[in-house]
DNA sequence: TTTCTGATTGACTAATCGCTCTATGAATAT
DNA sequence: ATATTCATAGAGCGATTAGTCAATCAGAAA
């Protein structure tokens, strides 16, 4: 068949139909037969429906990862640091509309509870080190790490509801990225210079 | 029957169900055994079960609107203004937690496309106005107003959630709301005083 | 070739769910 | 008292869906 094997297909066509229909409006019946494959071949690699819910969030969660683990590098000062994983983040999210809108929806999702809290918290938890270590040593406010952390990924959602809902070109949409992490930095910074 | 009439019976059960199985997850005929009345009488009141969950969406709405308009009066400067919108929306949150979940969790589904979007932008208009008005007299950085709004609107959200995430004792919570809502004015404000 | 293993199919089933419908009850108006 | 209207019940229907299963196919191993 195509390039992409079976598996792999049926979790992109997937994706595609939860994010048009939601999780439980999208039969698998559907997502079989517009992959192009039997029913029965989807329940041969994924057992149950549920289980290829999981499977697609997991799959998008380490691809997402891997993708701020190779552009994100960890050169340059603190600000820098924050600045590729803010930018990076909103890059993938407007490549992969589809795919950073399915990991809100899964997260507002009784599905949800079917992964391990440590599976979540390990999926941030490189992000999570970072906002530790940069609080610790002083270059962000004392506040709780797991709220900086928070506050910061929120802004990323906002943005990216916000440049998807409008349509606005590439440069402006450059510049809004670029403002944004502005105000989310000088929000985080520690203004005392030790 | 109780103090509540039925179709608020019927909203309120759905609610709590929504929440712990999802629209699909709940089936119709489990709200109206748990909300004490038949099959039939929770669609003598809402046509189908689409309808029931636009409701219910519409209901929380206006409920916090109202909310909102009775406790974040107007008088005060405009970081009064801006700062009652803040804790009084984190505090109705707080106290209906299932409610302000549901919200999100509507947002992220397909039934978000059953509103109008004018229905939608109405039911955010007095607070775009009071963004669009504070920018105007700049009081606020020079950028889009929809973009301000949806930022501090994600900030209520990741504070939201995490607050429901730890274990905090009350005093803490309040001392949280005001750090974060300071964050978040310092944030939008414009530097320059003109 | 023969055998074995995993992939693939699609008809089938058992269960569920949204919604209808008829019958009855209760309340108010005439 | 009668009529009218709305509320309520709950059995039941038609449609849909997740998941099964027996049969076939393809390729590798022997």
């Amino acid at each position: 068949m195509s390039k992409l094997d079976k598996p792999e297909k049926i979790l992109a066509t997937a994706l595609k139909l939860f994010v048009a229909y939601g999780f439980h409006g999208t039969p698998t019946s559907k997502i079989a037969s517009e992959a192009g494959v039997s029913n029965g071949t989807l329940f041969h690699y994924f057992k149950t429906k549920d289980e290829l819910v999981v499977s697609l969030y997991t799959a998008i969660k380490e691809e997402l990862n891997q993708y701020l683990a190779e552009k994100a590098n960890e050169t340059g000062d603190v600000k820098e640091k924050f600045r590729n994983l803010f930018r990076y983040s909103l890059a993938w999210a407007l490549e992969n509309r589809d795919a950073f809108y399915f990991i809100q929806q899964f997260h507002f999702s009784p599905h949800l509870g079917l992964v391990p809290d440590e599976e979540i918290r390990k999926q941030s938890e490189k992000h999570r080190n970072l906002f530790q270590e940069a609080r610790d040593a002083k270059a962000l406010k004392p506040l709780p790490p797991d709220l900086l952390m928070m506050l910061s990924m929120n802004q990323i959602n906002g943005l990216f509801q916000y440049l998807t809902a409008q349509t606005v070109s590439a440069e402006n949409q450059q510049q809004q990225i670029n403002d944004v992490f502005e105000l989310t930095w000088t929000m985080i910074v520690n203004p005392e210079k030790p």
